[in-house]
RNA sequence: AGCUCUGUAGUCUAGCGGUCAAGGAUACGGGACUCUGAAUCCUGAGACGGGUGUUCGAAUCACCCCAGGGCUACCA
């Protein structure tokens, strides 16, 4: 029984650093842990999905969290899969949540060619022995009851369980038992294998609870080699023992569990009879965030119904989502320490979020100008056939990201939304007889408003621009513009949030949550974008000046239609009047 | 109802008997600056669920109440 890979992992270990000031709670336990002794000082954490569905932000908070931790205290992150049941686990969820955690940076592959991830099904044959010593110290019995008999002897919260009829079975019956429920001798649901604990006890989890059921389902990691499968309870412990976790830590509806879990880490023993590895089960509560949903059958409902684009939608808080919308990892990691870690119930508002991806995107991002909705302008007193380059910078304060060339000509495109016919007193842009700076350019001044003569729609405007540059006069508004002749067309997605409704799973009267969606989630317009964007790197980021951080879309952006995600828009505190 | 967990500004969080007339972040209001109504920088308003007790002293300890969550799957 060899205790766990962690001994050679420890060569990983890296200098004690200092944690940071304001500790959670979860670092005052490890605190707590380093002072007594308890786990000599090593810090060994773990995130433990099933593999039968996609990850969202919730579980990037805690895999980010978990491996934080870890790092901060020079331990180990483990990523593993609790793949105990057959039925529900696909290899493709498997594959899809490898993908997300490296794109989390917390994929480590180590010297001996190993990595850190793990599957729970791996250690099958080690919960197998741990189990045939629970029967043999008389702690575990097979049961033939039924799942409605069994149902019925667990009582309820407010009446005992009653004893099952073959709760006194003798040991060697229940080993013989147990073996041939191994061979695969019995029909599913004919037998399980139950802890002996106390059918009267307060806590529904420690009545009896099962340990084996049999299933003859194949595995995706283990094929055909069991017909039968431990429960959660029974294996989650024995993972992280296994893998010499220290600090297990998971969400809040497990903390009824805890004491089962150090149940039965308490009976089983090693050779020389001491007790094996005790981790320590820590619960906290998990995100939610404001104006999303991130239950798993409720995202799958959204997928399913048709309401978002598959897992992957960037309108989704999938990890997949978040990724192909074009947010950084960085930035979700800066959210996750933003918001911290608590045992309360908790809504986080979506702005948070917001905040963080901005943050990280602004140092990083150069910025280039492009107009989502165009608006054709012609300078009336500049000549037709010249063309001007003008050297700009790629970032307002960082130099490093350097210049670039833009062009200046008789036409060029400004926003629909910096014109206004009749603006308010407090609007800076063009208008009717205004003035407005072009950015990087000259100062306009709108003469001439062409309209369609069916529709009575804005065509084109007519400008006159003052040949002087660095014009440093009186305009109060800056606009961004582009050039007929400097510009490619490009399909722009814009994305608001999914539900109109903060907590859209507080369903009103007669409503369900799906009522809450958020009709203008989606808007893709045709936008114009510098000419030089089409030699951009796939997946790279850009802020559109004035109008938000862009992802160049790598899945759907084509050799000559390139999809731009805005990732989010730019803090807006004028629209907001 | 039994067991159990949680209540600090709109939101998230710090606080561990005095240094708390409660700190930070975000959101919000005001202003400065600005060739992005961005960023940045000032600045304002905003909270200890309630009660009783212990104590010289309570956001912090105890008890009671109130509110919210979790638990009754051969799921995790």
């Amino acid at each position: 029984m060899a205790q766990t890979k962690y001994p050679e992992l420890l060569k990983d270990i890296t200098d004690d650093k200092e944690p940071e000031e304001g500790l959670n709670f979860i670092r005052a336990i490890i605190e707590e842990h380093n002072k007594t002794g308890r786990f000599g000082g090593k810090v060994h954490t773990r995130f433990p999905p099933e593999p039968n569905g996609w990850l969202h932000i919730g579980h990037a908070c805690s895999i980010l969290m978990n491996h934080k931790i870890a790092m901060d205290y020079g331990g180990i992150f483990n990523f593993r899969f609790d793949d105990t049941n057959p039925i529900t686990e696909e290899e493709s969820y498997v594959n899809a949540m490898i993908e997300d955690i490296k794109w989390l940076g917390v994929y480590k592959e180590y010297e001996d060619g190993s990595n850190n991830i793990f599957f729970g099904s791996d250690y099958f044959d080690q919960f197998y022995e741990y189990a045939e010593q629970l029967v043999e110290k008389g702690l575990a019995y097979v049961d033939d009851s039924s799942a409605e008999e069994i149902k019925e002897q667990r009582g309820s919260i407010t009446e005992h369980g009653t004893e099952s009829p073959f709760r006194e079975r003798t040991i060697e019956e229940n080993i013989n038992l147990f073996k041939r429920m191994k061979k695969c001798e019995f029909p599913n649901g004919s037998k399980v294998l139950r802890a002996k604990i106390d059918m009267k006890h307060p806590n529904l989890l420690m009545r009896d609870p099962i340990i084996y059921r049999i299933l003859h389902a194949p595995h995706h990691n283990t094929g055909d080699k069991w017909c039968i499968y431990p429960m959660y309870d029974w294996a989650h412990g024995l993972e992280d023992s296994i893998e010499g976790i220290t600090q297990s830590i998971c969400t809040l509806e497990f903390e009824v569990h805890r004491p089962l879990y150090d149940w039965f880490l308490d009976q089983l023993t090693v050779e020389d009879g001491s007790p094996i590895f005790h981790p320590q089960q820590i619960e906290f509560a998990k995100v939610n965030i404001s104006h999303m949903v991130l239950g798993k059958r409720v995202m799958i409902q959204l997928v399913q119904e048709g309401y978002v684009d598959g897992w992957d939608d960037p309108r989704m808080l999938t990890i997949a989502g978040v990724r192909r919308r074009g947010v950084t990892a960085e930035a979700l990691r800066k959210f996750m320490e933003t918001i911290g870690v608590s045992k309360r119930d908790k809504i986080i508002d979506q702005s948070i979020l917001d905040y963080c991806i901005r943050e990280d995107l602004n140092t990083k991002c150069p910025r280039v100008m492009s107009v989502l909705k165009p608006l054709k302008v012609v300078i009336t007193n500049y000549p037709a056939d010249k063309k001007e380059e003008i050297e700009v910078q790629n970032h307002p304060t960082i130099k490093e990201m350097g210049t670039r060339k833009i062009i200046f000509s008789k036409t060029i495109y400004i926003e629909q939304d910096d014109f206004l016919e009749s603006p308010p007193e407090d609007y800076y842009r063009l208008s009717p007889g205004e003035k407005v700076r072009l950015k990087n350019a000259y100062i306009i001044k709108c003469e001439e408003v062409i309209k369609d003569e069916k529709t009575g729609e804005i065509s084109e405007l007519h400008c006159s621009y003052k040949p002087k540059k660095n014009d440093n006069s009186e305009v109060r508004g800056t606009i961004h513009w582009i050039s007929a002749e400097n510009c490619i067309k490009a399909k722009a997605r814009l994305f608001d949030r999914l539900f109109v409704k903060e907590n859209p799973m507080e369903t009103e009267e007669g409503k369900v949550f799906t009522d809450y969606l958020n009709p203008q989630s989606l808007e893709i317009t045709e936008a114009l974008v510098e000419t030089f964007l089409k030699d951009a790197q796939l997946g790279s980021r850009f802020q559109f000046e004035r109008l938000g951080y862009f992802y160049l879309e790598p899945i759907d952006s084509k050799e000559n239609k390139l999809v731009f995600n805005r990732i989010i828009s730019l803090r807006d505190s004028w629209s907001k009047k």
